[in-house]
DNA sequence: AGCCAGGCACCGC
DNA sequence: GCGGTGCATGGC
């Protein structure tokens, strides 16, 4: 990997597994937008990025070095060897192989997790675009003013002390429906540090899922995708309609309970089982397997 | 127009 | 413990 200023920014070149459009069009998150194929606005860890790729060239619009390096590269994973990663999945079986090389470019972000406890709360039974719009509401309504997009106004995700102003009421006017109290018992908790999410990647993946599904509106799916993408575990197996379709399609024919995938996934990628859950999530979901 | 969405809590057995 | 049902809202 290459790393080069230019006059409005950074270019990075030489960068192997890695295609902006998948990894944030795969599922893990919720703050973009698109300018243009392969040309993106991403606001993450309070700030605005613009990145465009062509090919192996990518650009790191109005970023320095230093925030390159503190805060780009841990977030896109860029010091996480993805081809050693692939070459593991691939040797698996034949379904993931397909997937992995369907959905080569994938990177799974090191997301803030107070912003995906939040968003995967926001998840549940509703489709991306509308997530996506919520979770906007929310940021406008109590985040900070950042600076302007496409001549939209971008504001960051709301600390927990800023979204504990709103009410159950507040939420509701924001439409996030019958989540408001599960956001709000989420404030509490971690307001509290009844739940302190800062203490929570020093454990167990299992048990910082105990902690997190005390939370109101936090079941095992959203808990395994906060600890996937918000604590970097990454041996969990977030198991959704689109996992649990693709998983019954070819590995079970009749059926299956989410405990036995869950098994199965522990016992066929282990410690990888979080970055097969991604590549075969978006092969699913794009391919509409099971559908 | 009705169905369903990156699920979960709550209720009956 | 387990299976069924309601849930706010909006897009297809």
């Amino acid at each position: 990997m290459n790393i080069k200023s230019f006059e409005q920014g950074i270019i990075v070149e030489g960068l192997k597994h890695f295609d902006i459009g998948q990894i944030l069009e795969c599922g893990q998150c919720f703050r973009f937008y698109k300018n243009d194929e392969q040309d993106y606005t991403v606001v993450a860890f309070k700030k605005i990025l613009r990145i465009k790729q062509e090919n192996e060239k990518i650009f790191f619009y109005h970023t320095s070095k230093k925030l390159f390096k503190e805060i780009w590269t841990p977030y896109f994973g860029l010091g996480t060897d993805y081809g050693e990663i692939k070459e593991k999945l691939s040797h698996k079986d034949e379904v993931l192989n397909e997937a992995v090389l369907n959905k080569w470019g994938i990177r799974l972000l090191v997301q803030d997790t107070w912003e995906t406890l939040i968003s995967f709360i926001i998840s549940q039974n509703k489709h991306i675009t509308h997530i996506k719009r919520l979770i906007e509401n929310l940021s406008e309504a109590y985040g900070d003013y950042i600076g302007e997009a496409m001549g939209k106004k971008i504001y960051t995700f709301p600390s927990p002390k800023q979204l504990s102003r709103a009410s159950e009421q507040d939420l509701r006017n924001l439409k996030v429906g019958f989540r408001a109290p599960y956001i709000v018992d989420a404030c509490e908790k971690v307001r509290s540090k009844e739940i302190d999410l800062d203490n929570l990647s020093s454990l167990t993946s299992i048990q910082a899922k105990e902690q997190l599904i005390k939370i109101k509106g936090v079941g095992s799916k959203v808990a395994d995708c906060v600890l996937l993408y918000g604590l970097s575990k990454y041996d969990v197996f977030p198991t959704d309609v689109w996992v649990k379709r693709i998983m019954e399609y070819y590995y079970f024919k009749d059926g299956a309970r989410i405990e036995e995938i869950h098994n199965f996934a522990k016992e066929q990628y282990g410690a990888l089982a979080g970055y097969a859950q991604q590549y075969l999530f978006y092969y699913a979901r794009d391919n509409k397997i099971g559908k």
